[in-house]
DNA sequence: TCAATTGATGTAATAACATTACATGCGTTC
DNA sequence: GAACGCATGTAATGTTATTACATCAATTGA
């Protein structure tokens, strides 16, 4: 299934966290979408893990929360690899973020140590710069 | 407080985390040190917070579990900066290193970005060359 | 056609992780 | 010794995530 082809479920989830201006959790989307027929908090973990999967959607492993792909298809790279996040703790915002180097030195270091990568975390807590003025 | 000064109760987390052959959750810990008088999650959250604050312990926010601070004192660096940790999925252990090409390069985002840095998290999971083999 | 399969869904219960609130004990300071 | 700071103890509660089981619909292929 593709992200033109998501079930009612995986929509209304995608919708919710894309017009969300901050992360939210598992059980704040449970909430939110009780007038749409959500139940159980599984109903949002199951629509959750294929959104992940299809790469729409990140959860912050720092906040257990959950964002929408903000990922800029840039003109340096087309897929969609390890991403870094910058949070802030005062606002909520949250910048997507790519970069080659830090990439080639994780990849670098797990070469020298045989340690086959799945997947990385990258996450900054901090106060973005309107409010950190 | 320092190191060579710890109370009771955070002795007895740091102690067994150190002898600890992967990350163990506040509960683990807890179950753990029932026999010494560990009744109740606050005393190990409490424990853990204190350690953390001293820089022996670390938390891995993709495990929701610590680990003793294995980061070795090397020639390039004295201080305990941003460090990343690789995690073995198959058999817990944890690899704790640093590189300041990472940092300079997560730095270097923050600055223009003008996001102020508080707290940085890399967490790699996958598995370790013994695991892969 | 219709049984078998697959994948999405619904519901309840439970497990796992973390914090708040309040009380107590125990040294140090003045 | 009153006041204070700080570590501790205990109970209750709040938050996050998973397991178990049942149902439903679309697909498939004998
Ligand atoms: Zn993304
Ligand atoms: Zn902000
Ligand atoms: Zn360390
Ligand atoms: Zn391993």
């Amino acid at each position: 299934m593709s992200t033109l082809n998501l079930t009612k479920n995986q929509s209304l989830v995608l919708d919710l966290l894309s017009r969300a201006d901050q992360p939210l959790s598992a059980y704040t989307i449970l909430d939110r979408l009780r007038d749409h027929g959500f139940r159980a908090p599984l109903q949002v973990y199951r629509a959750l893990e294929k959104l992940q999967e299809m790469g729409v959607v990140h959860r912050l492993e720092s906040l257990n929360s959950f964002v929408a792909c903000s990922h800029q298809e840039e003109a340096c790279c087309s897929h969609h690899g390890t991403v870094a996040f910058a949070i802030c703790d005062s606002c909520g915002q949250v910048s997507e973020f790519h970069d080659h180097t830090i990439d080639d030195r994780l990849a670098e270091w797990a070469r020298q140590k045989g340690f086959k990568s799945e997947k990385t975390t990258i996450e900054i807590r901090g106060l973005c710069s309107a409010c950190a003025a």
